[in-house]
DNA sequence: CAAAAAAATTGTTTTATATCAATTTATTAT
DNA sequence: ATAATAAATTGATATAAAACAATTTTTTTG
């Protein structure tokens, strides 16, 4: 509780500043700091919905949320937040409006940030325009092998990939607790939650890895590897 | 001919300048200008390969050109680029590296900038900066689209699609002239090329085109949004 | 704690789409 | 022009994956 105080104190002690913010000035941080206010959202709930104005930078502090667009009758999981990470979407730049929604997953906190100060500071400092393209950049490549996944692979490709994703690049550990549900999963790899479920069953049977209750735990990387690159 | 020299003569006169280099001055213009060198590629030929350093910004002046993933086995088109565009790809500011290859569809010229010209523009323009922003940022959206449309909807709705951005973005006319292979019109949509095919006979035979050679004109509008609504 | 609601699981059936193979048409090179 | 090569087309078959339906487990709520 205390942590959290500390947390919402100032830009200045956050952890938020090592990221994207490293190439503030403390002014420049003071301004942002300024602006911004806290918010939190219950595990389940909206943080913004796919075409409504997009106002504010969102910096997740704590908790897990998604970002999802919402197609044809079904969802496109486009990436999981976690702190400290920003949404921040295409459409800053070009209408105005968010191009995908964004949810809690976990319950969460964010900072939010008036998106005019954010674009003044882009124009008035070269090296966080800099760091603020590269980490579009990125994200692009992010999609581009999403896609490549989404549309080339079979099945137990895709779903060995979303595994990949979780245990490298979410939750960071290898036996580690899935918060996110079937669905979920399955919005992740375009599929079914029914032929998630079964994929990871067989992945079970098969010994790579095992999940009971919510716990995975990658038992041979090797062969999901493998699996993840012959489609 | 002497088209083609004017055009090659200088920054300033040539069309680019509406485009992505509206907001630089003439003397920024002419920077560009003094480090810029025109290649001329023959249909087929590769102007860059996925994987490979990426020294240049590439503008298409004349031709059509297609950038495209190579994934497991097969190709995804990401965009037809015609004149007046540019490829910029996202490695460009991470580890300037290609993430995509790109092959000249019609023969081509193309004006090549050295980046790092480019980013220096970038950081002392703040009005082409947000330009290039919101250009990398309408690219995102496109991106959205089409990847909803190859995850989400059946066949049928992905060739509507197709044939919507050759006629309303590429070719700009309604009866037009295909250009591209049938493999490619198949790589565009993320299906075989026996599907593609089969899907534009069925288009045929419903009366929603015709496509005589490979002059295909769209009788049938409505009809064909219906068909990439209803996936 | 019990009841209700939601999420996960399993089996069965249907269908969209790829693959394979063969043929025709168009393009290029001699 | 003609042969050689590449691209497009068509049909038949195989299969990956969704949809549907029913059941079990888990979570939430009164």
């Amino acid at each position: 509780m205390v942590n959290k105080l500390q947390h919402a104190s100032n830009c200045a002690d956050c952890n938020c500043k090592v990221s994207i913010f490293k190439n503030l000035s403390p002014l420049e941080l003071a301004l942002i700091n300024s602006s911004r206010f806290q918010v939190s959202y219950k595990a389940g709930e909206i943080i913004f919905k796919q075409g409504t104005p997009s106002p504010y930078f969102v910096c997740v502090t704590s908790g897990l949320a998604k970002i999802y667009i919402e197609g044809y009758g079904k969802n496109l999981i486009l990436a999981l937040i976690k702190p400290v990470d920003y949404i921040f979407g295409p459409g800053i730049y070009v209408d105005n409006r968010h191009y995908y929604s964004a949810s809690a997953v976990e319950d969460c906190q964010a900072c939010l940030v008036d998106v005019a100060i954010f674009k003044k500071l882009i124009r008035e400092n070269p090296d966080f325009a800099e760091e603020f393209i590269k980490r579009v950049s990125l994200q692009s490549i992010f999609n581009f092998d999403q896609v490549i996944s989404l549309t080339q692979k079979q099945m137990h490709g895709r779903i060995a990939d979303v595994i990949f994703y979780l245990s490298d690049k979410i939750y960071c550990q290898n036996p580690f607790e899935l918060t996110i549900s079937r669905q979920d999963l399955a919005d992740l790899s375009g599929m079914s939650k029914e032929s998630a479920i079964r994929i990871l069953k067989e992945f079970k049977e098969e010994g790579i890895l095992t999940l009971s209750g919510n716990t995975l735990e990658v038992l041979n990387p090797k062969q999901l590897r493998q699996i993840s690159e012959t489609g």
